[in-house]
DNA sequence: TACGTTTGTTTAAACGTTAAAGCATTTATG
DNA sequence: CATAAATGCTTTAACGTTTAAACAAACGTA
């Protein structure tokens, strides 16, 4: 228990009714012509009393939680557990509170997430929405919930969203191994039909394009998520073993790692040979021998865009306008710095 | 909003008064004399509607938001992301919803989001406290609370606490590296008064004590939170650049990540030479040439074993008894395995 | 002096639940 | 057959807020 001091309690110790002390405690004094007199009173009592509202009570009468839901893929993950900490700080310094969700990229999982938030009343929601999660999505904009994805978006839902300019990203990244002068640029992937993932390839094949580089489809390869090792294992086999690639632009940070640790588990001269470029940055890749480039993402700015909007949006500051904001990259991890 | 159908919805419904739906609803339709016949149709008309009961207006009545708060000192830190995902998965499985926060290890951050938590209402808390934060929880203790704390516990405090046997871990993490012959083993802790970061120097001492190795007080280095990057600098170039240690046991895995980091600076050799012994896991070291071995903590264990302890005693089954467990750590990351 | 307006307050009602007490009707008990 | 007990339900009240409407007193204006 916090305080019990409830509004009954003040009104009482200052002699006034309920509601004028719930006007002057919510800020409404003003306006409902409460004397400045006995505004201080309430106040001063108040303080004494050291009152907290009870927000179950406020939220029955409201119908506002101030409590937003957030589902990410895996909180547990450095990409989004960097994510959460920022949503956490902002959400505080505004007083709202959040609570988490993990999808795992499942939509069962995602679902079950979705309606337990559901329960709970959220005001509003920030989701990396998982493969095949359109349609929850889809229902849950009908219901006119206030929605603002993150990281992730569908090409034809009107939804507000925060991501990075995947097909530039990639583009850079891409370019990056161009200009560093190799010839047969791999790119590994997940097997996945969501759009930014898609977008991603698309940076790949431009820079590829642009460079007068013609597209081998050998050297694009598609990991399945649950048996990411054992694919892993044979993708860098058959792209390394074979000499069918001379570098490798890995399109996540999950995928560079496990990847990464396939190539230096063949010899350990295997990663000064191979040209590799990262999507997503890793704190672990200090302990290599050589620098990994990679293109980092700009978290915390995407985490504090995606509250704001949502925030914004729950107070109906711009009333059902659809933001999209897509933040820029930038090329880190390169030796010169 | 979920849905906006309520208890009267279905008793209008049903044609029954709405006490009865309640009842059925919550379980507690025999107790209080309602016909099977009648539940039956209550269960059905509550299906069909697809009646979500109003927490606010539940915890209104009950005072319990059955939310709990987890104050953890960083969740983007990897050993409090895994934690933290633990626990969510946990509470979802109860019907328990978590708000999380971070201290950043200081304890003005500390007692701004006890208070924030508190002031929402959470039925009880799971809390790695930060140094000087003792006199807090005593008081929160004190308005019987339910508090568990983890990882970190208070000497003499009366507290529920989950943490590792962390002598036991310390001593058996040293062992190892007098086992492997290393003659002047050096640790590297933190400057902190935590009693769970005494008890890592204790396992250590203890080590050396009944391997009748003598305590070289230049071999415990302690290093600020803050200036964490510079004293590591200095400490490394001492210890190793001076001869003084030939093996290092590192007390986190942040001042390992530090510290490694620091080695593998000065000379990609280094790290071959000395030996090295990690209090935590992390995936990165799997990037190193060598393998790193490291103490094991039962983080998944921890979490479920913290959880389940706060909500047997939230729903009071042991009636003030105090718990406090400590779990065995594993040896990991030994190049046998 | 009368009456509309402003000012400061109170009363009433509601949000959706739960818990206790009340009230018929039926069933068991001697 | 009278009475007690069990059964199945309803009524009442309350949790702590917020909001609208009502009210009284003081003031301004004619």
């Amino acid at each position: 228990m916090g305080s019990p001091v409830s509004l009954k309690d003040i009104a009482n110790k200052v002699g006034v009714s309920i509601p004028l002390v719930s006007y002057v405690l919510t800020g409404k004094g003003k306006q409902n012509r409460v004397s400045e007199e006995t505004a201080e009173k309430i106040l001063k009592v108040a303080k004494e009393l050291n009152y907290q509202p009870n927000l179950s009570a406020r939220s029955l009468k409201t119908n506002k939680t101030k409590t937003i839901g957030v589902i990410l893929a895996d909180i547990s993950n450095p990409f989004f557990s960097n994510m959460a900490r920022v949503i956490e700080d902002e959400a505080f310094l505004r007083d709202y509170t959040v609570i988490f969700g993990s999808s795992d990229e499942k939509i069962e999982k995602f679902d079950k997430v979705l309606e337990f938030m559901l329960s709970r009343q959220v005001d509003g929601f920030i989701i990396a929405p998982p493969e095949g999660s359109k349609a929850s999505i889809s229902e849950l904009l009908k219901n006119k919930n206030n929605v603002v994805l993150i990281d992730r978006y569908f090409e034809d839902l009107d939804a507000n969203f925060v991501i990075v300019d995947n097909v530039a990203a990639s583009l850079s990244a891409t370019n990056y191994l161009i200009k560093k002068g190799y010839k047969r640029i791999a790119t590994i992937a997940y097997k996945s039909k969501l759009a930014h993932f898609d977008d991603r390839c698309r940076g790949y094949y431009k820079a590829l394009e642009q460079a007068g580089m013609s597209l081998d489809e050998n050297l694009v390869v598609k990991i399945e998520r649950g048996s990411s090792k054992k694919d892993m294992g044979k993708a860098i086999d058959e792209l390394i073993g074979n000499d069918l690639a001379d570098a490798i632009f890995f399109q996540t940070n999950t995928l560079a790692e496990e990847g990464i640790r396939q190539m230096l588990g063949k010899d350990r001269e295997t990663l000064k040979k191979i040209g590799v470029m990262v999507f997503d940055q890793n704190s672990a890749y200090h302990f290599l021998e050589n620098h990994i480039p990679y293109m980092n993402q700009p978290i915390k700015q995407m985490g504090k865009a995606a509250l704001a909007m949502l925030i914004d949006n729950i107070q109906s500051k711009y009333n059902g306008a659809i933001k999209k904001l897509q933040l820029k990259t930038t090329l880190g991890g390169i030796e010169e710095e």
